[in-house]
DNA sequence: GAAAAGGCTTAATGAAACCTTAAGGAAGTT
DNA sequence: AACTTCCTTAAGGTTTCATTAAGCCTTTTC
């Protein structure tokens, strides 16, 4: 429903990470902390998120490890690190591996929120769907909860569109089930997923007069919706 | 693929201009460099860029006030601001109107390239479409889980295109066996193994329409992915 | 040159996932 | 109170797909 921004955050530090998390949370974000790299993975499948910051002193996996693990699954997904010390040697490898930006604790945390608006504001502009969107022969505004094709408007119930509008968002790529799950419905029980299983069966119904529009399905993983 | 990316720098100061715009020559970039803000909104007339470095104080019309200009006309282009001192009120200001980044002098070039290069892939990708692969006569586009050759589409389980995807990373060398049961089973023991050789078996077969594409196997070691 | 280890392919299996229609039932509206 | 809307639950049948099994083949090692 908001369009709140998501942080990752991947902090091992509790004192540390949680004044950052508190802060960005002031900020009005949306802040996930994980103390891990298990647990910063575990949050990807889950959600959707538009920033990740990656402190690289970790146990276990490092922060470049895992920035190299998120590059590969979320290529599309900026990172920043952040580093206790300021290794040239270290920023540049950062970098290398696709960094977005390099930050040095202590952490000054207003120009922090700067830099995280500047760069949402970079990558959110193309990422940002617009008021109409065509589906095939149809047209969905999402605002209204209108599903149009003809002439022949369709209204659409809240879920029914938030649903087609996340389904949008990765028109032709896949559209995850549990992120689904998390971002509309907020659970991922049993129940649940059938629930959305017949949100979907509805959708495609409602988009059955063009034969071009699909919402396939991925076995285990999710649905792709299709326009030609 | 390396296309000569095109850097506009605004900067005043002769000496400093001159070193830094060999320098990114050197890197193979192409430069075009304006001593005055006046020159600089010239070219962006008669040029495409795909970044602008810009120095904050310059008589006339200075850094911040080009910026705002930029960001008007060219909503697209990201610029970098480059400033002597690191005044935080002036950082605040720069991300505010929309920079990239931030860089003070003097100016450290490996660092700088660094940047330069992570902010264009960084701008490059958010345009990209889902990726497609060749190989041989056959696409793969992983983000769609489907594998097409001549028209005819083939659709891909999820665990079959985690495979494809790996072999695909390392075409023409070795995907080790070891690394691809890690990364993609999470087990290495025997019947998992015999699993994946069923896999390779399937991948095969769904590749078998053009004979240069082989998946050749290395005894013990893995699997090699030719197309040529 | 024989034994052992590793590999190839096809087919069977069974659990999990999926699809659709229809029946509750809660909350809001008339 | 009756109606409406919308989400959930139920029910059932269907499909999917990773694994296992089985039999034969290839490579390596001793």
């Amino acid at each position: 429903m908001e369009q709140s921004l998501h942080i990752l955050l991947l902090e091992d530090d509790h004192s540390f990470g949680y004044i950052l998390s508190e802060y960005l949370d002031l900020q009005g974000f949306q802040v996930s902390w994980a103390k891990s790299a298990e647990e910063a993975i575990n949050l990807l499948e889950d959600h959707l998120f538009q920033l990740a910051i990656l402190d690289i002193m970790l146990p276990g996996l490092d922060g470049f490890g895992f920035a190299k693990l998120l590059h590969q699954k979320h290529e599309q997904l900026p990172f920043i690190f952040l580093s206790a010390k300021s290794l040239k040697i270290d920023m540049l490898k950062g970098y290398k591996i696709g960094a977005y930006d390099f930050i040095t604790k202590p952490v000054d945390e207003e120009l922090l929120v700067a830099k995280i608006h500047a760069l949402l504001r970079q990558t959110q502009v193309q990422k940002s769907l617009p008021e109409k969107i065509s589906i095939g022969k149809y047209t969905f505004i999402p605002a209204q909860f209108q599903l149009s094709c003809e002439g022949e408007i369709t209204k659409l119930t809240a879920r029914e569109a938030e649903l087609l509008k996340l389904l949008c968002q990765h028109k032709g790529e896949l559209t995850s089930r549990k992120i689904a799950l998390h971002q509309i419905w907020g659970a991922t029980d049993e129940f649940t997923r059938k629930s959305m299983d017949v949100f979907v069966s509805r959708l495609r119904k409602y988009l059955s007069k063009d034969s071009q529009v699909r919402i396939e399905n991925v076995h285990g993983q999710g649905f792709i919706l299709f326009d030609k």
